[in-house]
DNA sequence: CGTATCATTGAGCTTAGTCAAAAAGTGTGG
DNA sequence: CCACACTTTTTGACTAAGCTCAATGATACG
């Protein structure tokens, strides 16, 4: 039986998730949002795939550890992103919370996929969610698809400032380390650095904090992000 | 009217759509069966997307070309893998084919989603096939992401022994050339070429045709993904 | 049988990785 | 508020992997 507090924390976090549009509202009787810590596994690779999540609020990353150790980011997952989906039982991948706090809904995933029997338009929306989930893992195979790691920095940043922010501002905020972004861009952090104080000393952007980066040079940058030597 | 001689060729093809086990067959009625030739195009970057594609034999592309004329192969279409797929209005990619002669299934996208909102098995398997989309999606960015051109090559062709042929032969039949492998690894075609001689003379491979591998050591070519010098 | 495409090999040069160290934040407890 | 430890970020010097340019072999195809 909850607590007072519990169910007030419940309550708190289901008025979060209708406070923020994400494509799936018809799931959110089904949803049970979730608070998680800095670098807390929200799933596990190979453990049974039943629950489906979206992002509420923070950054997550899917990673794969290599046998040698090494970590390779295979994308970041920003407010709205969903995951968990697979072909097959167990999850692929891992993910992993990387802001302090932030929020998931889940959504336990036999459940979903019975109510989409029985609801064409939620089956639909699923679809919707899926087809994005691919453009998403296309868009990053274009990035590391790049030459230079500055390309890859520069196509990065321009991700970043699409995915974020609605408004328009050339202020993109970087939720994640620089180890982070090395490891979603298959280089190492010395060049990420390298990078950013590249595209400075051009011109193209400004370094307002550590983690906050402002785009002066819009054009230029997607230039740059197109074997500009 | 279409000619008898049009008809016998409709019915080979559905024959050959019937024959090859693939994961809509629900969808067979509504299929029709196109014939390919090498480097033409199946669909479009930017062309309104209302179809939906099956690989029923032969090998695709699917591929950006970016600003500076430099292609980028985001991954191999094999018999079973759909295409068509995306969250928008219009194709993010065009698609081509590689092998003369390829086959592929074709289906009107409005009307399998028609389908799909009275048939709830219908609308799973779709969801199924968009997984296992992002599955390889997934895969090739592990496989960029190796660190060296060998480590990649060496990923390249495990993923092709293990999609291509369903026996479990150590002959692998590569159906592209280096350029097209190249273009998957965003190395250049000499890489690849340096890669495979020297993945021959760790004694891993052997080369029978310059387009047939024979796997000699399995074990080493998985270990050779991992980082080793 | 000639021509075009594809594949391999070599030499020089550029890019980014590695190792090392300093600088700049961040948080903790006294 | 400051001192201290810890993490994150930046910069430098050196090295090695892979790209480019160039040339030669091999294959496929009309």
């Amino acid at each position: 039986m909850p607590s007072t507090a519990s169910v007030q924390l419940r309550n708190d976090r289901r008025r979060a998730l209708s406070n923020q549009p994400h494509p799936l509202r018809r799931l959110d009787p089904l949803a049970v949002v979730l608070s998680c810590h800095r670098n807390q596994e929200i799933c596990s690779e190979g453990r049974p795939a039943d629950h489906w999540y979206c992002v509420v609020s923070g950054v997550a990353r899917r990673c794969a550890t290599k046998c040698d150790g090494r970590r390779q980011i295979l994308g970041l997952l920003l407010p709205g992103d969903f995951f968990g989906f697979t072909a097959h039982e167990e999850y692929d991948f891992a993910v992993e919370a990387i802001v302090e706090g932030m929020t998931i809904a889940s959504y336990p995933r036999r459940r979903v996929e019975a109510l989409a029997d029985v609801e064409p338009e939620l089956a639909r929306e699923i679809r919707e969610v899926a087809f994005e989930t691919v453009s998403q893992l296309q868009a990053q195979l274009l990035i590391l698809g790049r030459i230079t790691a500055t390309e890859k920095v520069a196509s990065f940043l321009l991700a970043m400032a699409a995915r974020s922010s609605a408004d328009q501002s050339d202020k993109v905020l970087l939720p994640v380390s620089r180890y982070d972004i090395a490891d979603c861009l298959t280089v190492s952090v010395e060049t990420v650095s390298r990078s950013l104080t590249d595209l400075k000393h051009r011109g193209l952007i400004s370094l307002l904090g550590t983690r906050t980066v402002r785009i002066v040079d819009r054009e230029g940058l997607a230039e740059a992000r197109l074997n500009c030597h």
